[in-house]
DNA sequence: AATGAATGAGCCTTCATTCAT
DNA sequence: GATGAATGAAGGCTCATTCAT
């Protein structure tokens, strides 16, 4: 009687979804957004170009929609043990972040890589405020368990070293002294404030 | 100033040459590369399509073109009057770096524009890496002459926080608190280093 | 009434069937044959768009089967009441008509945007032919009745001059003079012929 | 000095546009709008699909300016010898007229085609209107010139039964009576009106 | 040195059609 | 009968590049 069931159609459609969305955030990330077409996403997905226009109505829009899917899979990136030693989060944070950078980590470059375009900043733009805001949030906690007399201040400015990191990285490559630097990011940043 | 110059300068003796880079220039930084065709770029110096082909065999040599011409005028970007206080010098440098960033400065958003593409990263990387350095040097010898015990790590942490200030202000606009993190900076790398 | 009709409505007898002729008759009489994707026509029947396919193999042959059924509303469309006075029943005849040019209709509407076409004259011919013939037809009669000397050739002038109007309030809009022509129609066409 | 003389290229983009709305006038009166590729027109006219663009900034923008190009040659076209007699230039402008109908003329089969279509009626809608009147106007002369009462009435009624045939002829095709209908108009509306 | 008409590959997008269920 | 996900050919349009003058 259904020809096929409704729940099997929504899986259906959750799967290809998420399949595209995966494909082009990793695509964009590694060719960056005007050299990816929508034909070179559908192949790196497996799949055929008009599907794509099943699930998003351009490529615009499928920007957008990776940019929600990035907010979603940040939101559920846990900011460490919320119990632990707060130094010690810090620290794991900055690791892990150093190795983003180091690795090329298609997260970062997709940001990177969109939000630095002239022609895409003002359609992004709502979205990279909202992932840097993401981004930050938890530092303001941290900042203040370390008792840092402005941790609003201290997150930006660590937020700022870590980006400008990544930045100079990307311009300088292996020559960049990525090692010295997590050394003194971790040494300024990750402390206890005293006095 | 640098012994190069002449030789580079013989290559852009024509006021054309000249009018196109500069053109290009503002118009990549402007609309970002892969936004901007040749005809734009033709329209905006006020010469015709097939000139540009005179002076540059393709779009891609006319961004290296304009690579170099950045490096000249960087390399003619004296930093503040070599001999005064460098405290002084250091301050006027970062205002003059925050006033860019404000500004959204031609030179600053033609880089970061570029340098952030993955399908132009590996062409221009030779380029970004020349500039990175450019941009550093000075401040080897102001933060030695400060009497910072690692002159050169401090320069790369200075270049690394105004950048990713930089980007911050890209990514979140006006909402990015742009003055207290310039205080942040004047407070925290321009003064005398002591014991 | 017609003797075709017991063959031709065992062919239809499914609802589904009939939904989606006189859903695509009234899109392609709205937006026109080209301007109407399957998909469009689905969604407007409120069905699926696979269903299309069972019941037609193609959108050409959608398109035919919809002549098909127009023939058969055109032979329901009874000419008015046979036994009434003729000069009466052609007034209503054309009065209707010309309601029908005033109001858009959707059958005389997609006739039109069809036939006209270049790309779909040579298969549609079969049917613009029947349809003109059905159209006529009883005009023949009428006109024998008032007395016309040669009646094909009235009906023929009544019918071409009907179409030309109908073009022209396509062409001008309200701009048309079009009651001016319904009197005009009345006046030279709808009156018994003398000696 | 001069590259190449403004005036050879005025020449070369005249000639081209030329060919490019000749061409695609053509093909569009042949083969519908809609069924016409812009490389189909492009591959009718011997150029190359971009150079379309160079003169006409979309496919809409062509078909507009086909339009245009189509009130010069109707404005160009004079009804017969102005001065000779009016019986007789209308007589000679319908024979010319069921000649077009005839050959299929292809600024006839190419109004038509388009102006029947719902899709694309609002935007030559502008036009439509104005060929309609372009066509008109002579008759209103000739109509009054003949003694007719209401010659605009029967301007308007002369093109209607004109347009019908038109519209006739495409629908039965050599089945139409088109010998007789010519007979009929010149025998009706071809002549002194009298009392 | 300089012009801009001309080319054609490639891009984004649409849509008739198929098919597993 | 019925669904809608999936396909891929084709369409409109852009743009780096060439070339005759």
């Amino acid at each position: 009687m259904s020809p096929k069931s409704s729940r099997q159609f929504a899986a259906m459609r959750s799967e290809s979804r998420q399949k595209i969305l995966e494909s082009a955030l990793e695509l964009f990330a590694l060719k960056g957004y005007h050299s990816s077409s929508m034909s070179a996403v559908a192949r790196h997905a497996g799949i055929s170009k008009g599907l794509i226009y099943n699930y998003f109505r351009s490529k615009e829009e499928l920007l957008f929609a990776i940019f929600d899917y990035l907010l979603q899979i940040f939101d559920a990136l846990s900011p460490g043990q919320p119990g632990s030693d707060p130094v010690m989060q810090l620290r794991q944070m900055t690791e892990k972040n150093f190795d983003m950078i180091e690795r090329g980590d298609k997260h970062y470059r997709f940001i990177t890589g969109i939000m630095t375009q002239p022609a895409l900043q003002d359609l992004v733009h709502h979205y990279t405020g909202k992932v840097m805001r993401e981004k930050l949030r938890p530092f303001f906690r941290l900042f203040a368990q370390l008792g840092y007399p402005d941790p609003v201040q201290a997150a930006y400015s660590y937020a700022a070293m870590m980006d400008g990191i990544g930045l100079g990285y990307i311009a300088m490559g292996d020559e960049y002294p990525l090692g010295k630097m997590k050394e003194y990011v971790l040494r300024t940043f990750c402390k206890k404030q005293e006095s």
